[in-house]
DNA sequence: CACTTGACCTGTCCGC
DNA sequence: TGCGGACAGGTCAAGT
């Protein structure tokens, strides 16, 4: 899914809808989605209360009352989405929407809270999952130390950026942005879109990139990615918010997914090619090699 | 270490 | 209509 603007709109979304609801229980028919003890869930989790809901990198906390929190990483096709008590689906729910009823097919986690609201976990694929872990543990699992800085943050500068590819020198741009461990929460839209906004191939070894190069990619990283939190992120296939409705950005994208139609800058027809092993989009006349 | 590739899953789309 | 293969907002564990 989920980039960081997804998941950074879906944090939003719940701190808005669950903050102070009291967890009645937890149900799973998919353990690789929800690998807890039932221990556990008895424990930590049925009495507590949601006292925050933190992102770092593509992974989002619901922090409880009992300093337990739910660890919850959306990986490609994974939503969180709330259901309240007198929420109706089907007839009459928004046109926007990408769920009907749930739970449904995708459900692998649902959440029940004390005032007959839900919250569900769908994931299509698989790949992503629910933790219950000690909120003091979390910054010590191996996944969320080796993620390099938050990219949106203030006071983090171009110089910055451009340090941390270091470690990547010999491998293309395209892959080496997304890498975690050199910036956090860059996936493949965003990582095509930012090459596009600053006119460097994908393709091109990190240690050909000039300073100004990775300003430029900086700058636009920074303003493709702001722009989308605004637009509540991208619904290409499956994304969806807490509430269960699409993103925008898409409507905004300059090159992804648009494979076929003129660059937004020049008019040249955007091409598709595989970099990093990913579906990668670019203008060849403004992103030459 | 750094780099590349395949694997994890389910669903959809496209060509034969 | 069916069937095979490629592909999909991500990340690991293996290879080299």
């Amino acid at each position: 899914m989920p980039e960081l603007p997804e998941v950074e709109t879906v944090r939003r979304g719940l701190l808005k809808l669950i903050i102070g609801k009291t967890i009645t229980g937890a149900s799973s028919d998919t353990p690789k989605s929800f690998p807890n003890t039932k221990s556990d869930v008895k424990n930590f989790l049925v009495g507590a209360n949601i006292i925050d809901v933190r992102r770092r990198a593509k992974v989002l906390m619901i922090d409880l009352s009992t300093e337990y929190s739910l660890v919850i990483h959306l990986k490609m096709t994974g939503q969180l989405v709330f259901v309240g008590k007198d929420t109706r689906f089907g007839a009459g729910h928004p046109n926007d929407s990408l769920v009907n009823a749930l739970p449904d097919k995708s459900t692998r986690v649902t959440i029940e809270f004390t005032d007959g609201s839900q919250l569900f976990f769908n994931d299509q694929r698989k790949f992503g999952w629910v933790m219950l872990l000690p909120t003091l543990e979390i910054p010590d699992l191996a996944f969320m130390k080796k993620v390099g800085p938050e990219p949106l943050e203030a006071d983090f500068t171009a110089e910055q950026f451009a340090d941390r590819f270091k470690r990547r020198a010999k491998t293309n741009i395209k892959a080496a942005i997304l890498d975690q461990s050199v910036v956090a929460g860059v996936g493949n839209i965003y990582a095509d879109e930012a090459l596009w906004g600053a006119k460097i191939n994908p393709q091109r070894l990190v240690a050909t990139i000039t300073p100004a190069e990775f300003e430029a990619l900086y700058t636009d990283l920074r303003e493709v990615m702001n722009l989308s939190i605004k637009k509540g992120g991208s619904s290409n296939h499956t994304y969806v918010n807490a509430e269960g409705k699409r993103g925008s950005y898409m409507d905004f994208a300059r090159v992804f997914r648009r494979e076929g139609l003129p660059c937004p800058r020049c008019g040249t027809t955007i091409e598709k090619l595989r970099v990093a092993g990913r579906g990668t989009h670019i203008c060849p006349y403004c992103q030459v090699l």
